[in-house]
DNA sequence: GATCATAGTCGTCTGCCTGACGATAAACAG
DNA sequence: CTGTTTATCGTCAGGCAGACGACTATGATC
């Protein structure tokens, strides 16, 4: 097929975020309250246009950046200390799925540590990290008739895939370091894996496995009480990526 | 950010493809030459715009159905017992990748059993399968001059993405089935991970652990000698789609 | 037809990893 | 001082994978 100008429709194209982060034992994503028509009042995705001139991963950071204050590192930023973790996770592109015209999503996933301000103050009304459980429960019941409305458009289904995408995601990579602050403890790595996945593991099994695997925590030196109990041991994300063998959920 | 209409900028949407196949012990992808400028005679990966009221999915397919004649089954799609395995890869859409214009290409990944009829015949020029190795050997030398150019626009790194993900999900999914024709044996399942992974292994091993996997294998109780030898059970994909434990490649 | 080459299939053994769980250590709250 | 909490080290049994021996059933070759 010849490359004519003419001969293909044009596209909005824009980028939505996943945010993850743990809160309070729990996985919560970030939700922006829609300012305007369609799904007026509905919580969303945060997310918007690309423009002219970025890149795809580009346009995430920046919105990733309006939204949270949260500078990126993934594939072609190479992870600093602070920052969140940030990588496409699907496309999405019913005709339909926007009901104004044909709008091609490009779905990044990012995942943050517990923010020190949860100020999300971009372009939108207002902000909020909700419990994923929430979000995605149809039809669901919160606190408040406001959180029990789905979510708009499809994210409903990109936040699914998006979750999906973590807690499989931590299983064969140091990916759960991501939502940790610089410096954590072998327990709080644990609390992290616990809240994504939903269940309980053995604090003892855990720290034999994560300590054991090479590369993966090297120690700091110092030592922290902010768990109550005895100190336990600081450690930084070490340089190994990949988990091998990986560390399975528990079966279903 | 209002939707304004005028407020984004026009994009052109394509869907790019994988097509993965194992030929002669080695993993081969579908290559199609160029008619036109820019990249006029390259090998580069089939692909097209998307239509208007058509999903990314259903274009990936409409593509593939043209450039091979496969029917497709992927995530919207229920397995039949011909046809290939469709699913999204990711996307690409860096400014310039393609120097005429903005360009966002939703890369797809296809795996199909080795064809019948190698006959290729969309609206290419020309077509053909060539071994991945080949096709992403930078600077390349393959028996002649045409095949040692590099592919066109991004699609060497689109192709790597593929394979990468072929050779990664084969582990952990019974993905590999998709190489094969309907009813296979062992020895030819056992192939198809030897050339996609390009190591060799343990054939009583690998024996024991895909008959051992509950619901991968169903035996239909025929045999077959395709291969010389001792006559070999032949068995279809069963149900199970995961693979757990996985089967992890042997190390680097 | 005997022999050989080729594949397929069944076992065995050993070492590693995991899940279950006991025991000890070091902090804080009363 | 005692109980509670969290961290950390050890032990043990079962499961699984890699290495590899043995046997089986075909076709090819002499």
């Amino acid at each position: 097929m010849p490359y004519d100008p003419s001969a293909f429709p044009p596209f909005a194209v824009t980028v939505d975020l996943v945010v993850l982060t743990v809160r309070r034992h729990a996985l919560c994503a970030l939700a922006v309250r829609r300012g305007e028509s369609p799904f007026k009042g509905r919580w969303a995705l945060p997310g918007g246009f690309v423009r002219d001139d970025e890149d795809l991963e580009q346009a995430a950071a920046r919105e990733l950046a309006e939204e949270t204050g949260l500078r990126a590192h993934g594939p072609s930023v190479p992870a600093q200390d602070n920052g969140a973790h940030l990588e496409q996770l699907a496309t999405y592109g019913d005709p339909g799925r926007d009901p104004r015209m044909r709008v091609v999503s490009v779905a990044h996933l990012a995942l943050a540590p517990d923010l020190p301000a949860p100020r999300p103050g971009g372009d939108a009304h207002s902000a909020r990290w909700a419990p994923v459980e929430d979000l995605l429960r149809q039809g669901g019941y919160g606190q408040d008739e406001e959180q029990a409305a789905p979510l708009a458009f499809d994210h409903a289904r990109i936040l699914a895939d998006g979750v999906e995408r973590a807690r499989s995601k931590i299983e064969y990579s140091s990916l759960a370091t991501a939502f940790c602050p610089p410096e954590f403890t072998v327990g709080e790595l644990r609390r992290v894996y616990e809240a994504v996945w939903g269940v309980a593991l053995d604090p003892r099994n855990f720290h034999r496995k994560v300590t054991g695997t090479p590369g993966f925590l090297v120690p700091t030196g110092g030592t922290t009480t902010r768990q109550g109990g005895r100190p336990a041991q600081l450690f930084r994300a070490g340089g190994a990526t990949l988990l091998n063998p990986p560390m399975l959920r528990p079966e279903a």
